[in-house]
RNA sequence: GGGGAGUUCGCAUAGUGGUCUAGUGCGGUCGCCUGCUAAGCGAUUACCAAUAGAAAUAUUGGUCGAGGGUUCAAAUCCCUCACUCCCCGCCA
């Protein structure tokens, strides 16, 4: 979301924006913002005047109204303050209508209107566009066939997709035994992980407010992702963002407590209404998945660089389990709104022979906090907007597609990178064990 | 789930329809005074918006948990909601 003096001061830079994102279609929308905005200005100034006048008339009135004790003369008078603060009532009304109206019309377009992309963002109308910057490690290609996730879980009896069906339906999961421990040996060490970056680990609410959810996305993205709990103004998050940018909605955040880095873990729910591909069975595409995130509020000057170090530290990450990664860099069509800059980081599928999306890496520059009132007071008192950036650690149902896609070995086991083997009491390898 | 009390400037509090331009104390900042250590005096200390200005700033409007209502006029009265605390019940 941008700045309405913004777009009115630079009304090319938001056009030329606009068209590199592929989106013409909202060019009309620049110059139909800028009007509404005159007209809802021209109203406050009006309808400020009027609110003025009726103030200091009731100011009178009151005056007038204590005199009116020795002299009941002076209600006379009041009688006519009062008609005159009524000639005025109409107008005023009207005039508020009309600045609610605009403000809610004006604010809507703002929504639409998309933030202007970093000038490193490569330039493409959609995915097929965006660009593989870096590759980390060998995308192995095994001399023996890799099943299906799913039937790799099996044969350690690590899956229930059957059970999971019969009591929550599709898009559930059992995970049992050591997939499950391996699971949350993952999680677990992600969270270390990120604690040893120095973020400070946080578990937030699994629920949250509806004006909370409007307040972090848009209504059809709410009708496609959100849980509603029966009776109760509560959602279930879709990821742990929700929580963690919600903490932070009409605050004033001491600049001396900036850089917030966080790391929040929770489980997620989405109701993934739409597509489900040939590639989503299994726990690929699920209604309910555990996450750990990073999410940084910074300085805007400071953005940029956490931006190369956050989509970095997934990249470690995977790699220091000896998966295999590349950096895929959004093209500007395929850019969300908010976004100034954004990339995925993609794990390899041996079984596939392609990689796919782990991680999501993005920069909103100042859009999340002017849309949220996130605020933060300068040093010299002013106030200003922080930055605010997101990226996934790790999301272990999806990742550990992955995780045993690599490290299957050809008779069966899968091998435990060292790195994990003290969360999974010392198992270096898991040995299939279905009977 | 039932009952009660609350939510006012960083903190604590005053404020039952017009003299509230929201007071006071503490804390913070600046200045003055005193040649010494918990002293004194004064000023200042919320946010948003519009307008004017190069700017500091000024004027006006709005904001007393949020939203709505009554009124010429709302911190104050009414309604809805959220949150906090206490008691009872239930329960990891």
């Amino acid at each position: 979301m941008l700045d309405i003096k913004f777009v009115r001061e630079n009304p090319e830079i938001v056009k030329e924006n606009i068209r590199k994102k592929f989106q013409d279609r909202k060019l009309p929308l620049v110059d139909e913002v800028i009007a509404l905005d005159k007209e809802n200005r021209e109203a406050i100034v009006e309808a400020n005047n009027l609110r003025a006048s009726r103030n200091s008339l009731s100011k009178q009135i009151g005056a007038l109204m204590a005199q009116s004790k020795s002299d009941p003369s002076k209600l006379e008078e009041v009688e006519k303050i009062k008609a005159q603060v009524e000639a005025n009532a109409a107008r005023l009304a009207e005039l508020e209508a009309k600045e609610a109206e605009l403000e809610v019309k004006v604010r809507a377009i703002l929504l639409q209107i998309p933030n202007i992309i970093d000038p490193s963002v490569p330039i493409g109308k959609d995915d097929t566009f965006n660009v593989e910057v870096q590759r980390f490690g060998e995308p192995k290609v095994p001399n023996f066939e890799i099943p299906y996730h799913t039937d790799i879980m099996e044969t350690f009896n690590g899956v229930d997709m059957d059970a999971a069906g019969r009591v929550s339906g599709n898009g559930f999961y059992y995970l049992m035994g050591d997939i499950a421990r391996l699971h949350s040996a993952i999680l677990a060490y992600a969270r270390d992980f990120m604690i040893n970056k120095g973020f400070t680990y946080c578990i937030p609410p699994f629920m949250i407010h509806g004006n909370v959810v409007e307040g972090v996305m848009s209504q059809t993205d709410m009708d496609v992702m959100m849980y509603k709990i029966e009776g109760e103004d509560l959602y279930l998050i879709g990821t742990s963002e929700h929580s963690m940018i919600g903490k932070f909605i009409d605050q004033i955040i001491p600049e001396s407590s900036l850089p917030q880095t966080l790391t929040s873990y929770s489980p997620c729910f989405r109701k993934e209404k739409g597509a489900h591909g040939i590639e989503e069975r299994g726990v690929y595409r699920i209604h309910q998945f555990e996450k750990q995130e990073m999410i940084v509020v910074c300085k805007p000057e400071d953005s940029m660089a956490w931006y190369e170090k956050m989509w970095r530290f997934s990249v470690e990450l995977f790699r220091s389990m000896d998966i295999p990664v590349r950096q895929l860099e959004c093209c500007s069509g395929d850019l969300a709104d908010l976004k100034v800059k954004s990339c995925d980081i993609e794990a390899w599928s041996p079984r596939q022979q392609k990689y796919f999306e782990v991680c999501s890496c993005s920069n909103l520059g100042d859009a999340q906090s002017r849309r949220l009132k996130m605020r933060v007071k300068g040093a010299d008192g002013k106030m200003y907007l922080p930055h605010t950036l997101n990226n996934t650690v790790v999301a272990p149902p999806r990742m550990l597609i992955a995780f045993l896609e690599n490290h299957l070995q050809p008779d069966g086991s899968v091998t435990i990178p060292e790195v994990l083997w003290s969360y999974m009491g010392g198992t270096k390898v898991l040995i299939p064990n279905k009977k």
